[in-house]
DNA sequence: CTGATGTGTAAGCCATAGCTTACGGTAAGT
DNA sequence: ACTTACCGTAAGCTATGGCTTACACATCAG
């Protein structure tokens, strides 16, 4: 269960940010330190926790490394919200259409 | 922008617990509470918070009030995170054609 | 080899957030 | 009307986490 590191990882504003400047393309830590409000070592500790949750994954490249975000850490975190996604769907369709049962599964796909 | 407050709502394991309990259909606050190894009153604040994410509704019925999963809140999210998907994968693409070894990784699925 | 650049790590401080107990309020049952 | 059940809110305590400064290591330029 890896989503449930992701989530925390992406609860924090400043590792949001730092998230989301890794989107367009892999940067240095300097790079993203610098477009952000706090100290480089803030956002190294910031890259850690998004490296060990998945999120991101770093390349040394001569005395710079590289950080890119890695796919599998989203896509980890886009199959459990779909698959929340879809079980609270039908549980709210089988709530409209006249309350049978509380808990009442269908079908699932 | 109301993804945010919905990462930071998900963030915490025990609203996790109380979100995923919801998951399953409407469930009044005692109940979530009698699953959980927390007091009432903590579940009480955990909902209000994602409430305030906009990730579940509430509805009084009689005494009790039963909570339910917000599909907007949800919805959000998803949109989010399709959004970084695919910018996340564009940069990924441009990396891997533009240069020969930039990062070493296989592909996951 | 020396200095400069780029980065990760450790220690410490401080604000935030989650939990508990206590209380007030509303609805149903007798 | 009185009692019981269910729930939200307030106040307070404590632990967690994010930030900073200081230090250690690696790489490139000269």
């Amino acid at each position: 269960m890896a989503y449930t590191s992701a989530l925390t990882a992406l609860a924090d504003p400043t590792r949001r940010a730092v998230f989301e400047r890794l989107r367009r393309g892999p940067v240095p830590v300097g790079v993203i330190a610098a477009g952000l409000p706090v100290s480089r070592p803030a956002v190294s500790q910031h890259l850690r926790v998004l490296k060990d949750a998945g999120l991101v994954c770093d390349e040394a490249v001569g005395a710079r490394r590289l950080y890119a975000v890695d796919p599998r850490g989203v896509a980890e975190l886009r199959a459990w919200l779909d698959r929340f996604w879809d079980q609270a769907l039908d549980a709210f369709k089988a709530e409209v259409e006249g309350k049978p049962q509380p808990t009442k599964r269908k079908k699932s796909r």
